[in-house]
DNA sequence: ATCGCGTGTCAACAGTTGTTGACTAGGCTG
DNA sequence: CAGCCTAGTCAACAACTGTTGACACGCGAT
């Protein structure tokens, strides 16, 4: 630790810079797809060139790599007992929980599924930090295909809320709605 | 009628280009999202310069909405008790049915969703085209919410299938998948 | 004082994209 | 034959994209 860096931190971290872009990589690719992202965007967010971007990421592919796997895989000590109203809770106040990343993290995917380039990250990401998971803590007959139907229930209610705007879905969600989503996992759990 | 016409036809009508332009897009913007299609592709598999192609239909905004309300609304005419085999007869026999057409523009829809031009007529159309009139079919109370469910359902499993390209859910749908599926519609429903 | 390294900027590249206006060839009608 | 309408091509535009190499500045160590 230099005299420069205990009297005052000016000049930033390479390390520093590269977390504020992730994170500002993140936010973006949670509002817009893929090819709808420009680096320039990230760059200005973070307020630095966009050539950093390359530079610290090597392609934006890479960078939407690490925005996708940044975090861990689904929470596998929940009890499959209680699945339903993990996942009711982890849809309703995503913005709260701890885990609330993993709906942003779906999000993203949901983004970015249809472009050429970010879709095979994305399948990887779904198949390995959710999907095989989840088919893990429902042990029995057709455990997969039964997670499956638990990520499309979880997929369809995201796109039709957050990209596709559907207003019964969204607002408030109130007990009703709830109620509502917690019987229909234990549908496609059963 | 003239006489070139009677014997021969080789020079084509406006309006067959411009059918074949919307057919070549419409399978374009299957495949890929709105911003990965290009004109020029379109334009290619038809055979004729680009040019013809803003041409015909302006821009490409209004091109791809004249693919996504290409068609009519949902079916209107299904009673409410047969609706979930309609459905899942719907997505596992989606090249066959005569309405097979839904599913397909339902995936242009998710796959164009997250674009920013083109996400205000993909709400519009399944709202318009999808949203009403499967809640006009559910009476009762919550329709709305209801419908919902029941779109999600619909487009997460597409989802999961087409794009992201989920094995169990993919191949072959046997009897047990099919059956999964109505009970998850009727769970809904309900 | 000078070297070198870390952090960042700048300008330019090559490749797309959608869109536009000028132009051309073919067939019908006067 | 002359004219005109139609269907289509061509070239160019301006805007944008991700990526790269050369350069600039500040700082610590020699």
């Amino acid at each position: 630790m230099t005299l420069g860096e205990i009297i005052e931190r000016k000049r930033k971290t390479a390390g520093e810079t590269r977390a504020e872009l992730l994170r500002a990589a993140r936010r973006r690719f949670l509002a817009e797809s893929y090819e709808n992202v420009g680096l320039r965007d990230i760059a200005r967010d973070v307020g630095v060139d966009v050539a950093l971007v390359s530079r610290y990421f090597g392609s934006k592919e890479e960078l939407f790599r690490q925005v996708l796997r940044k975090e861990q895989k689904l929470n596998a000590d929940v009890p499959a007992a209680a699945l339903s109203e993990y996942l009711v809770s982890l849809m309703t106040e995503a913005d709260r929980s701890s885990d609330g990343e993993h709906i942003e993290t779906m999000l993203i995917s949901l983004r970015s599924a249809s472009s050429p380039v970010a879709s095979r990250l994305v399948r990887e990401a779904i198949q390995d930090d959710v999907l095989e998971p989840l088919a893990a803590i429902l042990d029995g007959d057709d455990a997969e295909i039964r997670a499956g139907l638990v990520l499309a229930i979880l997929m369809g209610t995201t796109v039709l809320r957050t990209v596709m705007a559907v207003e019964p879905l969204c607002e408030g969600c109130p007990e009703a709605m709830r109620a509502r989503l917690v019987r229909l996992f234990e549908a496609a759990l059963r």
